[in-house]
RNA sequence: GCGAGUGUAGUUCAAUGGUAGAACCUCAGCUUCCCAAGCUGAUGACGAGGGUUCGAUUCCCUUCACUCGCUCCA
């Protein structure tokens, strides 16, 4: 497909997602808040389900996983053992030149000396500059820059009279540089009525830390045994650079985290596990297996505390993008809490005798990612019949009947309000006798309905009713009292 | 964060320096015995804030949002 094309489909995956009540920009009245988003009535059932499935596949369903729930707001500490705080407070600056955005400390320093105007300048952790300017320094490796402003002149021997000139681009050289920002992934807030900064902590930007410092108390108390898994669904924040692609990267969203502790030298059985457990659950909910696609990090690109990573990747409109990464954390994330509580999270191992720290295998998925990739997956249109389907996966459908009276005459919209009624306390269910059959049932293709049950004339005389199926248009006729059992049936 | 583009009913599009039309959708009624039929009627929009002007949806500025390309993505 072409550009224009995946465009426009991600275009009508977003305007029906609207039309629907699937999803809404979030304080739309106001203008809208970038890359936030609302749930409709459609939407919040989907994310439902998709949440009910991971839980039961993930938890319910394994004796060895447990579930938990921690709190959003949690002592800023964690996010200092976590390497949170550490890793993103470096200043950047922009080169308003060539667009280069690099740290501040990695720009070119240049010094002079105001009484001499000896000139040097620090790159790259060497200093540079003239060769009868490097030739007063007796070592040419530079310290941090900062140590260089107000020292002595190496040339002249005057007391503080080195000054930082300049910072410069390190790609094109020009010293026309952005104000330095910090950026911190993670959004600040503050906690109590007092707003000092003592008082600040920071919103959870993944639900992990949550399990981790939990881990002895949930251990304990369910009496684990490794390995065994700690399961979390929740929200995290973060202040993302760039967010993009509708729900796919936005700045408040929905985690679905497992963290699976293992005896250390068994990680790399267990990871090779939950990614191939992983790949079948995404096949399970109803996505395409030609979407997806297993992608292994390169050295490069892993993340300082992991051994190993594997992405599950979906073929979004948009291009191949991540949906979850399932990542071999070994003992880093224990081993920093260890060091930075002081309590023992270890496990005592029976067999050997003795505490070890187990490592961990986690599997990280996005409620919001599951859902546009449920969605654009299931969106197509069929064209021999003028309509505009969402194939979703009856596990996955929102509603998952509509009762229809076939016309409003005899008693057939009382007859089909009867059966609407016996079916919506134990299933999702809509009634909807407005317009022509034809137009009630289009409706129902495009929020992703998988069945319709139509009362006609022939209800009336014998007792059964139509069930339509929305993929294949094909109807059979059933008894009315067995709906619910034909439609729960079906749903499995 | 930088650059480019776009903002008109729920959606897709018109028109205009004198405050806006349509189609589809939605709703009500009639009709309709199985796939967006027909008839009648109704609701509904110039993203926001300034400026220029007698008058701005239209021109200018700012801002917000979205799209694309960079950049970023523990």
């Amino acid at each position: 497909m072409s550009r224009n094309q995946n465009r426009s489909k991600m275009d009508k995956i977003v305007s029906l997602a609207k039309r629907r009540g699937y999803i809404f920009q979030s304080s739309e009245i106001y203008g809208g808040l970038s890359s936030c988003y609302d749930y409709g009535p459609l939407g919040v059932e989907l994310r439902k389900n998709i949440k009910e499935t991971w839980w039961n596949d993930i938890v319910t369903s394994r004796e060895n996983v447990v579930g938990m729930d921690s709190s959003i707001l949690m002592h800023p500490k964690v996010w200092e053992a976590s390497g949170h705080v550490e890793n993103f407070t470096d200043p950047l600056v922009d080169c308003k030149q060539c667009k280069n955005r690099f740290r501040l400390d990695k720009g070119v320093h240049k010094f002079k000396c105001t009484n001499c105007n000896m000139k040097f300048h620090i790159k790259e952790g060497q200093i540079g500059g003239r060769k009868k300017y490097r030739e007063c320094f007796d070592d040419l490796t530079a310290s941090e820059p900062e140590s260089y402003v107000n020292s002595t002149c190496p040339r002249c021997g005057k007391e503080e009279s080195i000054i930082l000139d300049k910072v410069a681009c390190p790609k094109c050289g020009a010293a026309d540089l952005t104000d330095p920002k910090q950026f911190n992934l993670m959004f600040k807030t503050h906690y109590g009525a007092s707003e000092d900064s003592a008082h600040r902590i920071y919103l959870r930007p993944e639900t992990a830390q949550g399990i981790f410092v939990n881990f002895a108390n949930v251990s304990n108390a369910a009496r684990a045994k490794l390995p065994f898994g700690i399961a979390q669904i929740g929200k995290a924040f973060r202040n993302e650079v760039t967010t993009r692609n509708f729900i796919f990267r936005s700045r408040e969203f929905e985690q679905m985290e497992l963290e699976f502790f293992v005896r250390p030298d068994a990680s790399e059985k267990w990871h090779k596990e939950w990614i191939e457990s992983r790949l079948e659950w995404y096949k399970k909910i109803g996505i395409n297996e030609k979407n997806l696609q297993l992608r292994e990090h390169g050295s490069d690109e892993l993340a300082h505390y992991a051994k190993a990573c594997v992405d599950v990747e979906y073929k979004f409109p948009f291009g191949w993008a991540e949906l979850e990464g399932i990542a071999d954390r070994q003992t880093y994330d224990l081993q920093q809490h260890i060091d930075h509580s002081g309590n023992k999270l270890t496990y005592y191992d029976q067999e050997q005798e003795e505490h070890i720290v187990p490592a961990v295998v986690e599997s990280s998925a996005g409620v919001d990612r599951t859902m546009l990739t449920v969605l654009a997956d299931a969106y197509w249109e069929d064209e021999a019949n003028d309509r505009v389907v969402l194939s979703l996966s009856p596990q996955m459908a929102p509603i998952k009947a509509a009762v229809f009276p076939l016309v409003n005459r005899e008693k057939m919209p009382e007859v089909a309000r009867d059966i609407f009624e016996d079916l919506k306390g134990h299933l999702p269910v809509e009634y909807d006798d407005s317009g022509s059959i034809g137009r009630r049932y289009r409706r129902q293709d495009e929020a992703g309905t998988p069945f319709c049950i139509t009362v006609d004339s022939q209800t009336l005389e014998d007792g059964t009713v139509t069930i339509r199926e929305r993929d294949s248009l094909e109807q059979v006729r059933i008894n009315k009292e067995h709906a619910l059992q034909e439609i729960r049936d079906r749903i499995n």
